[in-house]
RNA sequence: GUCCAAGUAGCUCAGCUGGAUAGAGCAACGGCCUUCUAAGCCGUCGGUCGGGGGUUCGAAUCCCUCCUUGGACGCCA
């Protein structure tokens, strides 16, 4: 009377483990059956049984499902220990593409927090991607072009010092973009020269371009840095400026199309079907725009990886950007701009205000991590001074910490800055997983464990809830890639870390008894999610800390 | 003004497509290291789920309305 389907769509996790493993709701059935719900769930209780299951038992309106906990304990551990990293791959991709605009830092600036989010949200969504059977393209779309470079030529060539900059790049650049502003302000001629100055650059003036090319390799030197500590790496680095000599395609197109219209001079896309505010495509003075160049982007990225999916991890103050961006590929006829999904995040604030740039205000992410490794290292001195490879580990939970603290909450969150929440490293931090981590690796250490023996029952309340974790694994990261969610992961994490070090506080894994091989293979599986999980994040999990 | 997010414990947040008694972390307080790493575990305290209406057997979750906050909104990116 019922499909696989709806049964499926009908049973539920009881939040309350002495309820059972898992639940079925009657309440749907008593209008039709013109019983109550809880004697339907009495009469079906009779009925249901099944080999996995250790009792079927009615509860008021629920039916619930008792397993055979030894049944479900050896399948998954031992699906666990098979498959190692590879638990909870999917299949839902078949090698196609997928890019990930992420990262795109503006050159000549410092990486800002907002940078950071998009980094890290969108190398784990790609990261996802790739479990779950994609090819994951990130590419960094620098900030490298625009009438801020003729400005930067102009107050480098006015007050620049070649030495100073070499030295210390986005500090120097910076300070002279700056200097420009502050001085424009009384003079007015600065502007123009700074226009003027991009006009050569565009024009493929000498001078210009090697002055910009020299900023954009400086500034990549020092980005390179920071993505070194995060562990990141783009597959391309198309910025802005690599789609100059593409937008008179996507112009001719918008011409030629019959969508603009013409008002005081400028022209642009009514979307008024798609109930979106008008797009202004082109400037009075004839000049691009923004958008001009993400949909020159969108159609060279389309044409040269043909993606099944086109993510863009950028913030959310550009979501109607990018739903305007969509609505006019789609009036162009380009049905694929479906496959554009904007994965935007909140800001980063400081007391409640947008974090600005200005002189004194400004957070420096390398600073930042910095100062998180340091205190990992303090925390190792002081705790595990023995530590071989001190460094290294300091480095992994110092950075860790930082990238745990900008997933662990839905993307969509605002992210008021604080460093002192920034660099904690107890409750609901990624110190706290790679903690958890070292600790069962150490355990299997002393085991000296391996693999290969029969798993008997585990007689412990709080192993099974280990295992019952451990099993979502698959469904977590499935859900993850749905929304392009990294923090579905991280949420994930906490509970099976925290359900862990329950297990851990109860039960002392190493006594001699005939339980102890399937308790340290528990302990196998369960490092192994921790591990795949994290690294899903971008985190790496020492084996010691 | 229009559109889009969001409002849950003192603070930061979970709560999957409406389901059993609304959950974590931090903070506060009290326990637990001569046994596997105390970056941990166990416990106590803490909630009119922004207000009001509605739909439903059942609403933090869906609908309406109001309030509050943030963001975006034709010549920046």
């Amino acid at each position: 009377e019922l499909t696989l389907e709806q049964v499926q769509n009908l049973v539920e996790i009881p939040k309350f483990d002495d309820h059972g493993d898992i639940a079925f709701p009657c309440f749907t059935f008593a209008k039709t059956l013109k019983k109550a719900p809880a004697v339907i769930a009495e009469e079906l209780a009779e009925k249901l049984s099944g080999d996995k299951f250790e009792k079927v038992v009615a509860l008021g309106p629920y039916v619930n499902f008792f397993f055979k906990k030894p049944f479900i304990t050896n399948e998954i551990v031992r699906e666990i220990l098979n498959t190692g990293s590879h638990f909870g791959d999917l299949q839902i991709g078949h090698g196609e593409n997928v890019t990930v605009d992420w990262s795109s830092p503006n050159i000549a600036k410092p990486f800002s927090l907002g940078h950071l989010r998009s980094t890290v949200i969108g190398n784990s969504i790609a990261l996802i991607a790739q479990k779950c059977g994609f090819t994951p393209l990130k590419i960094n779309h620098l900030g490298d072009w625009g009438t801020q470079f003729g400005k930067l030529i102009v107050a480098y060539k006015a007050w620049g010092d070649e030495k100073k900059v070499r030295e210390n790049p986005i500090e120097e650049l910076l300070k002279l973009y700056v200097e420009f502003h502050d001085k424009a302000e009384e003079d007015k001629d600065l502007d123009q020269q700074g226009r003027d100055w991009f006009k050569k650059l565009e024009d493929g003036d000498e001078e210009a371009t090697r002055l910009w090319t020299w900023f954009r390799d400086e500034s990549l030197k020092a980005f390179n840095k920071i993505y070194e500590l995060l562990g990141v790496k783009s597959e391309f680095d198309h910025g802005e400026s690599f789609y100059n000599d593409k937008m008179p395609e996507i112009m001719e197109l918008l011409d030629n199309s019959g969508i603009l219209e013409t008002d005081r001079g400028a022209q642009m896309v009514r979307l008024d079907e798609e109930n979106l505010p008008v797009c202004l495509i082109r400037k009075s003075d004839g000049a691009s725009l923004y958008i001009t160049r993400d949909l020159a982007t969108a159609l060279y990225r389309h044409r040269t990886f043909d993606f099944v999916r086109s993510v863009y991890a950028v913030g959310n103050e550009q979501s109607l950007h990018f739903k305007q961006l969509k609505a006019v590929l789609k009036k162009l006829g380009f049905d694929w701009s479906d496959r554009m999904v904007h994965a935007p995040f909140g800001m980063v604030k400081q007391g409640g205000k947008k974090l600005s740039t200005r002189k004194g205000k400004i957070v420096l992410l390398e600073e930042v991590l910095d100062e998180s490794i340091k205190l990992a290292e303090n925390l190792i001195v002081e705790k595990n001074p023995n530590l071989k490879n001190k460094d290294v580990v300091a480095r992994q939970v110092g950075v860790g910490a930082v990238i745990f603290h900008d997933l662990r909450n839905d993307r969509m969150n605002d992210i008021d800055f604080n460093l002192e929440s920034m660099l904690r490293f107890e409750g609901d931090t990624g110190p706290y997983l790679q903690y958890t981590n070292a600790r069962a690796n150490s355990i299997l250490r002393k085991a000296n464990y391996q693999d290969g023996e029969n798993l008997i029952e585990l007689d412990d309340p709080w192993s099974f809830a280990v295992v019952k974790l451990l099993a979502d694994f698959p469904k977590v990261v499935e859900r993850a890639l749905e929304k392009y969610e990294p923090s579905v992961i991280s949420k994930y994490l906490i509970d099976l870390g925290q359900s862990f070090n329950s297990y851990y506080g109860h039960v002392h894994i190493l006594e001699d008894n005939e339980q102890k091989q399937s308790r340290l293979a528990l302990l196998k599986a369960t490092t192994t999610v921790l591990t795949e999980g994290l690294r899903l994040l971008g985190i790496e999990a020492p084996v010691e800390m």
